[in-house]
DNA sequence: ACAGTATATGTCGGCATTGACATATTTGCA
DNA sequence: TGCAAATATGTCAATGCCGACATATACTGT
């Protein structure tokens, strides 16, 4: 019967494409979630190069020194935004910023 | 009177600090923006490149249509977070990424 | 071992960002 | 021109992320 071809190929369809949509979902997660680590690292390494405790950092950028503790853990609270302005407000150069994505081509592919 | 030079110096130091608290401020701010505007550019690019519509890129990344028009056109509402998910999920190569912070390079510095 | 400093962890009220939706506007093509 | 697809704009309830604070734990020299 037509409408039954037609649900078992919709039903396929939604299959593959759930998987494929899940695949891929989970791949361009994993990606942001390399980025997000790179920059961590490359945050608290910046932090440490220019000898500034947490405290300092965080008066840097008006946060908080528990903000900070939570960006170099990885806390699940923290954001994309929140990590790359800690790492400008560190003092790291585009060019640190650049050497982190790299970092993270490295690992992610 | 001692106390009296005391508090001018805090003053000054206060106006001092204040001052190029703000200056540095407004530049991470500046920077930041910069990033944000190369990154956005990136994602029009990398959208339009695979010929994606904005309700496609939307699916990709179950988003809608109306969140990627706003990341296109800057709207403030929008997050580094995002924006980078659109990257991602629009197709832009880590290499891609890292372009657009070079641009973001000659443009800031 | 102790004190002082740095970092980690948990919590919370409040503001920012979200996807979804409705609708307006623009674009491109027959 | 006029139609259809794409994009833009405005709004809102729900969720996410924020700084701040309290407090615990880990260092570091004496």
């Amino acid at each position: 019967m037509k409408t039954d071809k037609l649900a078992r190929l919709q039903a396929a369809d939604w299959k593959v494409g759930n998987a494929e949509e899940f695949l891929q979902l989970s791949d361009e997660e994993a990606r942001l979630v390399a980025l997000k680590l790179s920059l961590i690292s490359a945050v608290k390494k910046s932090r440490i190069k220019r000898k500034l405790s947490q405290i300092d950092l965080a008066q840097r950028m008006k946060s908080s020194q528990s903000r900070i503790a939570k960006i170099e853990a990885g806390d699940p609270s923290v954001s994309l935004d929140l990590i790359v302005r800690a790492l400008i407000a560190s003092g790291a150069t585009t060019r640190d910023i650049q050497a982190a994505f790299t970092a993270n081509e490295r690992v992610a592919s």
